[in-house]
DNA sequence: TATTGTTATACTCTATAACTATA
DNA sequence: TATAGTTATAGAGTATAACAATA
């Protein structure tokens, strides 16, 4: 009859459980998979977000813009400006300031950059064939293909959530 | 018959795509979740951390000690130590000092510490909600299940390759 | 002597706002 | 006036080591 039930128990929290969370279950499941690819980044001196940066532009077909790259490494455009000015500095980056728009600068390897990624992507191959032999190559596809489909899914709920005044109001 | 076949193409690195990296589905399909999820943590002050030992502590069926938390948290022990030390301050958990081993201690939610959980639950229930509503809530059910089964599938790996001695040495 | 947990330290990322230059 | 990107700033987490207390 009321509707706060927290007398019925007090410990009892209506709530689904831990394990069932999923943002924990993704974390965990990044957390198991990073403990293997740590090791090997830090051999290499790079942080985590400055390899998701040159993972980016060494797949990229193209040279990319800071706030495309801001995009695809889940970074925020501050973090991607000061990974980006240190790789720069390092040589591991060229910037090139697109001419018909000179706010902008797309963004490359250096034959450098190429190379220090060619160098750490062996090492990397040999952990994820570790993991597909654990958990099994079609299983990790698919589960793959899931996360890809969450990731598409779930961003357009945005829309929804955003600006539901355009369904109540045709 | 060079080791070094950079000299074929340097723009290809042998590497799978930045698509078919785990790592990054795994971040990007929990920040296409957490999206959702900050702007009520945001609301209620509270950081995804602190809200993540809250969380456990409110699942646990007994007071759990820290080391435990951190496993479960994924979080490191000084971080634990930190939200520990702040959630006790503000109230929100109370820590008893084990009898039998003093330097051990167990954590658990006080009443205000349930109170605070029980009141944002409903909320993380709405998000929740939708985003199994999107995707599929049998659909969502078994991705979770995938999650679980790779988290204990490449925690095992752990052994393997620590100590692939004893394989070769029966 | 090993373990639980805290404290210390350096580094980095996160998040937001303010700012510059350009469009 | 809006946008791309940088810089400034505050806050917090990460990671490692050193440390205290206890077992």
């Amino acid at each position: 009859m009321t509707d706060d039930d927290t007398s019925i128990a007090d410990t009892s929290i209506a709530m689904r459980s831990f394990d069932a969370s999923l943002p924990m279950a993704l974390l965990r499941a990044r957390e198991a998979t990073m403990q293997y690819f740590r090791p090997l980044l830090a051999d290499h001196g790079i942080t985590e977000q400055k390899w998701r940066v040159l993972r980016a532009l060494a797949a990229a077909p193209e040279p990319i813009e800071v706030s495309r790259l801001a995009e695809i490494t889940a970074l925020l455009p501050p973090s991607v400006s000061r990974i980006v000015a240190r790789l720069n500095d390092d040589g591991m980056i060229e910037r090139k300031v697109v001419p018909a728009d000179t706010r902008r600068s797309t963004l490359e390897l250096t034959a450098e950059g190429r190379r220090f990624v060619g160098h750490v992507a062996p090492h990397s191959e040999v952990v994820y064939e570790q993991i597909e032999a654990s958990f099994g190559k079609t299983r990790l596809a698919a589960l793959l293909a899931e996360l890809h489909d969450f990731v598409e899914i779930t961003d357009k709920i945005d829309a929804d959530v955003e600006s539901p005044a355009e369904e109540s109001s045709p």
